[in-house]
DNA sequence: CTATGAACCTGACAGC
DNA sequence: TGCTGTCAGGTTCATA
């Protein structure tokens, strides 16, 4: 459940049905997941034991829940990780990693299925308030304490294509594939620009533009192609209806009607409007 | 320091 | 029915 929208709607799901429950034991079935604990599984799963989770907590696309010690379980979805809450009946999911059981009336279990294994799980000693793994993380441009300017300048000082700048988290968080697109769409602006070659104002619009579209795709519990980006009850999100290029290779633009156009980007795909966001001219 | 590209994994799907 | 190649919402590490 790769980007902002979709982690976040992960964030508020554990919020509502794992804090304040004692766990009493962590199963760990597949050790790749847990590889960021270097003292091992084992050790893992008795940092958390007996332990509690007081709150649930988000930067970019990581997520972490502090225990009432202040240590914190740190987690990133990678490309295809998910949260579930499920009954203590329910069938072991195929890609099911990680479980953890907890103590009192309610039965459900904390369960991190991942198929491809690109995410995992850790424990960060002293992380309640930021994992030191997350020092490097810039904040959201839907946190309140994002800083605009210093985005410009980073931005404006660097020769990277905009949409490459858009998807370093050290720079701005929480952007991954879909969004830069879109942002980029909304804005007018080919991803291939330069940070450097680019207006204060196309960069203004950039930003914006992906506040828009993560703040709308929130809105509808995030985009889900397939059954791999759920949220905690294993529901998908419907903002793949609203995406105006991601995906849509061939298909008009709802602005002007040039097929959407697709390239090769950083071993991934880009989608864009050839009309609404010309290509830069000259190298690169 | 910055800037690339490959590597890490599994599975679905298209084409032969 | 295979087989091969391509592609997938991400990050990190090694190399220029």
């Amino acid at each position: 459940m790769p980007e902002l929208p979709e982690v976040e709607v992960v964030r508020r799901g554990l919020e509502a049905h794992v804090l304040d429950r004692p766990i009493v034991e962590v199963e760990v079935l597949h050790p790749r997941p847990v590889r960021r604990h270097l003292a091992g599984p084992a050790d893992f799963a008795a940092a958390l034991t007996g332990h509690t989770f007081t709150a649930a907590r988000r930067r970019g696309k990581y997520l972490w829940l502090p225990l009432e010690t202040g240590d914190a379980l740190l987690g990133h979805l990678g490309m295809s990780g998910q949260m579930l809450v499920q009954p203590a009946d329910a069938p072991d999911e195929r890609h099911l990693r990680v479980r953890f059981r907890f103590e009192g009336p309610d039965a459900r279990q904390l369960r991190f299925v991942d198929q491809r294994m690109f995410g995992g799980l850790s424990f960060a000693p002293g992380g309640a308030e930021l994992p030191a793994e997350l020092a490097h993380i810039a904040r959201d441009p839907l946190d309140p304490e994002f800083d605009d300017a210093a985005f410009l300048r980073r931005a404006r000082r660097s020769a990277s294509g905009i949409k490459r700048i858009l998807l370093n988290q050290s720079v701005i968080s929480g952007v991954g594939n879909i969004y830069a697109d879109e942002a980029l769409w909304l804005a007018g602006v080919h991803g291939e620009r330069r940070g450097d070659r680019l207006r204060v104002v196309d960069l203004e619009r950039v930003l914006a533009g992906a506040r828009t579209v993560m703040t709308a795709a929130l809105g509808q519990g995030g985009t889900s192609f397939d059954a791999l980006y759920v949220n905690v009850n294993g529901e998908s999100g419907y903002f793949d209806r609203s995406l105006e290029v991601y995906g849509r290779e061939g298909q008009p633009c709802s602005r002007c009607g040039t097929p959407v156009r697709r390239a090769s980007f950083m071993n991934r795909s880009s989608f864009s409007c050839p009309t609404c966001q010309p290509a830069p001219r000259g190298a690169r």
